[in-house]
DNA sequence: CATATCACTTGTAAAATGCAAGTAAAAATA
DNA sequence: TATTTTTACTTGCATTTTACAAGTGATATG
């Protein structure tokens, strides 16, 4: 037994402030983002177009696989990912962004920049592109992001990283 | 028997990559603020101008005590905020952000137009006044808080909030 | 048909969170 | 000056979340 239940009723976005601590905007984004790992998923679908369970068990920071199941159906319930089985391969279930996915492209540049501006990091190339040109690297990953769900459900290929 | 222990050893800007679980300048991000209480004090020291333990208890989302005196000793220990004893009340202590603190205010901003985008939100005014121009918002933020540490450490009055 | 892949789940121990109830020191009040 | 308040925490404890190791079932591959 394994596989599919439904992550949560249908999809979630516009969620109302109901069951929130509060109405705030930012405490909205914490409850949904604000962990050690959703976030870095979001990044690894951005930025290495990482797309199964299996890619996204290759991060670098080496999530536990019941973590990751259970962060994807969050991120799922919240309308920032979505998922179909993948034709051709009746195994694999592709995960991609959706667009208020995509959207959190300016959220995680900011975030990769404050913290190049103030710790030892590494990925020195996307720094120096984001801080040459924020507004552009970002419309290239929307770009590619657009590319990637109008073609056929292949991998996409590039990475700034 | 309390207060006092010194957070961690000085301050800890500039934290080195090895005890980190990646290189990566968002997981460095997602280690520093990734919970679900950071970020909200860094914002109610931002726009509310909290800089002390009850103020920051009576943040709207109903932080639990031990919570905050936990957050509060990591985010000095990280170098976004710094406290001292009050001069004038020696009961109080006050916390105030940092550099490093403040270069949070477009972290800050995205997370805030994201989520007003994509959820129900309250705090209509904040948003439309960053949708309308974040840098001057931003600007302003920055301001106040250059004002506030270089003047004599009084309340800081305002509240875009 | 045997074996490998893929996408998960199931324990289980350890750590983080949340809640209620202290406590020590300093300040305000009677 | 004695008493009460206020402030900034800590402590204990139950609950939840996280992490790690080891499965499992359905498909694909040789």
């Amino acid at each position: 037994m394994a596989r599919r239940k439904a992550g949560a009723e249908k999809n979630g976005p516009k969620r109302s402030v109901a069951k929130r601590r509060s109405g705030c905007p930012l405490n909205a984004s914490v409850e949904m983002l604000g962990d050690r790992w959703s976030l870095l998923i979001v990044r690894d679908m951005m930025l290495r177009g990482s797309r199964s369970y299996k890619q996204f068990m290759d991060c670098y920071e080496k999530i536990a696989s019941n973590i990751l199941a259970d962060r994807l159906r969050k991120l799922e319930a919240h309308g920032i990912v979505e998922s179909a089985p993948d034709r051709g391969d009746g195994r694999k279930r592709i995960y991609t962004l959706t667009a208020k996915g995509i959207d959190l492209a300016p959220v995680l540049s900011e975030m990769v920049l404050w913290a190049a501006a103030h710790e030892e990091t590494g990925n020195q190339a996307l720094i120096g592109e984001l801080r040459k040109d924020k507004a552009k690297i970002i419309a290239m990953v929307r770009q590619r992001w657009a590319e990637s769900i109008s073609g056929a459900p292949g991998q996409v290929k590039s990475g700034i990283r």
